[in-house]
DNA sequence: TATTGTTTATGACATAGATCATAAGTAATA
DNA sequence: TATTACTTATGATCTATGTCATAAACAATA
């Protein structure tokens, strides 16, 4: 996450979409680093069957999306506001030049990427890997230990729903519930009213 | 990729591991920046079954698990020669100054990571959300037009075996066997004595 | 050139998860 | 507060891929 200030210096504006509406779509070209002020934004795409994948879901002061401003790459999926949302938006140059110009920002750039890949790694070994409890514990857990930055005495409330979280592993709403349940009599996750606790 | 003269300006050596010998495992503290100078590493992670998953294969000047030197976690996999490999080493602390002095080396590292970034996205949704012959596809283009920057006319010579590209994209060496026959009525690839091309 | 190990190959059978149908609980909003 | 939409729930069936067994082609090396 970069200062506002640094942003608005380097001629950042905000922007704010809807729910529903569109920041990008899938394999268009990269113009803009945006970076979470409120609300929430998912990446995903579709396979030809129609089926749902979520790439990330990112909320107030994240940033997505930069890869590739990076790669000479477009877009590999859509990004969506999953409710009213409100975005810096700043050219892709001039971003560039923030970098080139604050190297310690840059660093910290390097550490967001670097917890992306730590993410995606994780993920990919589990949701190519592994049966449908393991995949999901992979999720839940990874949010737990390092997106909320919890420790394993800590009670973390799942915030997505069954099936955010199907979209997120690849498997079915269905087998999410069912899942969930299984994990339930195991003593693995606790359910109450619905609400999923780890 | 990072130029010799400037590694070696910060202290890096030279290491040589032999086939099947480890470079690092799941869980070591990241201390280095390693680069291939030749052979060929892989970085891979088992289920608790035993089975295997490739996070990754990198020859002749590709670096490798860095994130962990940015991040606050441990390697999330092993790294492996896959033959005799010989390898740039260079302090983690080391690697920090020579981004820290170099902003336009920083700036190529950072695409780097980004290209890796679009890998696992791309990997990301085909392996958890498609079929056997989709995840194949996408893994061989990946490699033909992003790892080997060729074009659709130019043929490609798949050069993984086939118990490798299993592990790759999650998926059994009979699978991926029964799936590149398929794939062949299709016209989708050209089987030549036992080797793929596409 | 015999031997050992690796890679590719194929077919029978088992199973986890997908698919489909159906519904109840809860939230959003007109 | 009635209506509509979403989320959670459950059970029956289907199917792609995993699992298992077995072997041939090929490569490496003694």
């Amino acid at each position: 996450m970069i200062e506002d200030s640094i942003l608005i210096k380097y001629g950042a504006v905000q922007k704010t979409f809807l729910k529903d509406e569109t920041v990008f779509s899938k394999s268009d070209i990269p113009r803009f680093y945006f970076q979470v002020i409120s609300g929430e934004v998912k990446m995903n795409s579709y396979n030809d069957t129609g089926k749902e994948f979520i790439q990330g879901i990112f909320s107030a002061g994240r940033s997505f999306g930069e890869p590739p401003l990076f790669g000479q790459f477009n877009y590999p999926a859509n990004a969506i506001a999953l409710e009213k949302t409100t975005l810096f938006v700043l050219r892709k140059e001039s971003f560039h030049e923030l970098l080139l110009n604050n190297p310690k920002i840059h660093l910290q750039f390097t550490e967001v990427l670097a917890n992306r890949l730590h993410y995606k790694a994780t993920m990919a070994s589990g949701n190519s890997n592994e049966n449908a409890t393991e995949r999901i514990k992979k999720l839940i857990d990874y949010l737990k230990y390092h997106i909320h930055k919890m420790s394993p005495e800590d009670t973390y409330e799942v915030e997505l729903t069954r099936q955010q979280v199907a979209d997120l592993t690849g498997l079915r709403v269905e087998t999410v519930i069912k899942s969930f349940k299984k994990m339930e009599t195991n003593h693995e996750i606790i359910i109450k009213n619905r609400k999923v606790y780890r």
